[in-house]
DNA sequence: GCCATATTCAACCATCTGGTTGACGATTGC
DNA sequence: GCAATCGTCAACCAGATGGTTGAATATGGC
């Protein structure tokens, strides 16, 4: 389930602006994982982990997936990419970068996707 | 003066969570401004303004230089490219992504950079 | 059935955030 | 010189954020 709501920018960016949240992200890069093992790493509390990972899957980076009693923890990349454009637009001063940038989105979105 | 001590991630992605904040960055794109004019299209005090704006200049994403009693601000893009090229590192799941987007680093990322 | 494991919920707390207002310091123009 | 303009500072406030603990809810294994 990819985010009930259609994240805002406001969401996605403030989900990045917690180093806790972005070393999340990096590990689910490797693997999928439950979330117990997400939290194992940090020093704080399972519960603190399980609302980071709310924010998260809120913002439309992580799904998660129930299997049993243990529940998985997905990257979903795709959330990255409104923000990635939005950010990309400041690149206009330099010609060639929005040149080479729509060029690259061009083949990057391709894939039809709702919102 | 481009931000007295260089910009984390945190505070790169914490100034672009805020509606307002990306609405001056946006405004910011077509020309340089004063802080007061900055400020006038928005719904909210000066001192609110030039608060947003202390935040985008410690980001990085803008300087401000004083000429006379007024000062003016100006849109640093450079700003952009760490969290750029960080959320870009998960778009290694699709070949074709990385493979398009490290193509276009390359030119981008040409000037040198200290960090 | 019962105990252990996996995860969330609820209440609580300290701190950060985004806004306000009013006073203040610089600078300009007449 | 003095009034007006530009912008920040300081104090304050409400609400969001990031953490805690302890109880509650599934589920799995024996």
């Amino acid at each position: 389930m990819p985010a009930a709501t259609a994240p805002t920018l406001d969401t996605v960016f403030a989900a990045l602006a917690d180093p806790t949240r972005r070393a999340i992200l990096s590990m689910l890069l490797e693997d999928d994982m439950a979330v117990t093992d997400v939290a194992e790493p940090f020093e704080m509390s399972l519960a603190a982990i399980s609302k980071h990972l709310v924010i998260l899957t809120r913002a439309g980076f992580i799904s998660q997936e129930k299997r049993g009693r243990v529940k998985w923890c997905k990257l979903e990349p795709d959330a990255l990419r409104a923000a990635s454009v939005w950010m990309q637009g400041f690149g206009q001063f330099e010609a060639v970068n929005l040149d080479a940038f729509e060029r690259f989105l061009a083949v990057e979105l391709d894939t039809p996707k709702p919102e």
